[in-house]
DNA sequence: CTGTTAGCGCTTTCAC
DNA sequence: GTGAAAGCGCTAACAG
């Protein structure tokens, strides 16, 4: 039925040797004399053996899988530290079992026990808020976890990501230094940490430093949606606000070009500024100053970080906070 | 030092039934006494036993994964089909392990036998051209392997795409109609049988129905990429071109932005229409008229075939060329 | 440096 | 309806 495949056993067999010979010759052990080790690689040359990774990995107890959870892959926020993610894996000889979950919780946590079944060696968490049950799910595995794009203020487990909360200050402040005394705040829901801790803290800041008093109106959740923008563009109006801090490209967008449809002049008349560095923020006219997150950065170092969690190497810090700085982007790769 | 991992053996003893028994309940086969499955489940419950799905694939040699190649997961293309994939793919119970290639020839090969390593049920692969190395690989292996997005002029494996030619056609025509007499076509190598072999030969129908003379100099080569749609624009110009099909989105967003931030006007003066359908199209000012491929579908029915062919069904076509329209997307999801 | 021997955790005949 | 037993293909002590 199946192609007849040729095992460890043929070659054991071919080459005059026992199979753990030929096992240390895959494996790149030393304890093996030249002339063996020659003889051994002819015939697997010769019977064009391919060892089976998943009897390896119910052997060895490693899969050399690590799971990826990415709310959507055609997300280019997430997209890019996937990219970042994947190109590190596969310099540790890793591969990547990629789910989309929607930021749905119930799928999250279905997909992570699949992924769990499935005995990657690790896993690299992107969504939302991590809820009790995915936290428990953690830690219940020994997998090691790391968070990408994402933060769990319970740090228990790894995770890399940027100051949020500096980095909305920040932008807030450049906008109010622009003379801006209505600068809007526009994220998705308050209820996930990075929006409703770190980014409206980071708002709020700078309308203190500024003395200028926080106004419900000008503080808006939507879903990151491109479509929405004209409805958020249509809010902000009634707010009267001139600028506006927003978390998504897609949506920031949407406004910019609800903004340009109206008439308004940008950035003269509306200033934005986004959050999330996508190759999109260079793609619009005008170009959209943004965060500049080190987005392939994140997920390299997630992974790089999962490969020591993974070998049980010793880590400095669990939890990494990468520079960002903020403009627009010069050129785009 | 690994947690105390339970197993189906641990299962079958607390339940005082053999493993066999648990194995059936678990895979649901129905040959079990419901006493006993409840039982068993019970046990499961209590114990939380999770099946070893790596032994499982040892046994059973089948992984309930598929291996899938991408040129790039932050192309919208290439992520909109694998979007499809992976939805399609859970919803028949399959995971995907995401490798990116960069349409590197070495690398797709290298990561086809690691996929193929990992014992993978089935290949979905996005790229260009199939070498004749990357065929004798997929024809080695008795494992499945479809195309997204990519021709095989070899039509020995299954695939999934458009009628590149007549679409191509079609939109050139559009733009004849429109008036033009310099229409360019730009697009990667024509070493790709999409390129050389059927956006070509669709442009030139066009010319040729148009009763217009084929110009050297109105067809580019250039790689995919944003920041390039400046050289390529001053090559348009050059040549006299005043509309221009383009292969890939970004590119045509490089050149529309490189056109507009000359003055010309767009689409007056200048006519573009592109290939992909990605949601970069409905994000720029003006939109852009496109080629309507339906990507999510496109990776969804080839993950559907791929389902097909691991299971040995009958296929009434291995070649599947799904519709297409041309305009511009109304919204964007 | 090399071989022997147990498993890894589960599926799958084959009996009963 | 249920159990016993033989692997799946490989790794990993442990000898020698």
């Amino acid at each position: 039925m199946d192609k007849q495949t040729i095992t460890i056993y043929d070659v054991a067999r071919e080459a005059s040797v026992s199979m753990a010979t030929v096992s240390r010759v895959v494996n790149g052990n030393p304890n093996v004399k030249p002339t063996t080790r020659k003889k051994v690689l002819e015939v697997i040359e010769r019977l064009d053996y391919r060892p089976n990774a998943v009897a390896r990995g119910l052997a060895s107890k490693k899969t050399t899988t690590v799971g990826v959870i990415i709310p959507d892959v055609t997300n280019l926020y997430f997209s890019s530290l996937a990219r970042g993610i994947d190109d590190i894996a596969t310099m540790y000889k890793y591969n990547i079992i990629l789910a989309n979950s929607d930021k749905n919780e119930e799928k999250e946590v279905q997909v992570l026990n699949t992924l769990l079944a499935k005995q990657v060696d690790g896993v690299i968490f992107m969504g939302n808020k991590i809820t009790d049950e995915l936290r428990a799910e953690f830690s219940r595995s020994r997998t090691p976890v790391v968070l990408a794009g994402t933060v769990d203020p319970d740090e228990q487990v790894g995770s890399v990501n940027i100051d949020y909360e500096k980095a909305t200050e920040e932008a807030t402040t450049k906008l109010i230094n622009n003379g801006h005394k209505k600068v809007a705040f526009i994220s998705e829901s308050h209820e996930e940490p990075i929006n409703g801790m770190y980014r409206l803290a980071g708002y709020k800041n700078a309308l203190e430093k500024a003395s200028l008093s926080y106004d419900d109106d000008l503080v808006v959740q939507s879903e990151y949606t491109y479509k929405v923008g004209e409805v958020v563009y249509e809010q902000l109006e009634k707010a009267g606000a001139t600028a506006a801090v927003i978390a998504d490209d897609e949506l920031a967008l949407g406004v910019l070009n609800a903004t340009l449809d109206r008439g308004v002049k940008v950035p003269e008349d509306f200033e934005i500024i986004t959050s999330n560095n996508t190759k999109l923020t260079a793609m619009s006219r005008p170009q959209l100053t943004t965060i500049k997150q080190p987005l392939y950065d994140i997920g390299a170092v997630a992974m790089r970080l999962l490969t020591k969690l993974m070998n049980k190497e010793e880590t400095d810090e669990k939890t990494i906070t990468l520079p960002y700085s903020i403009g627009t982007e010069g050129t785009v790769k």
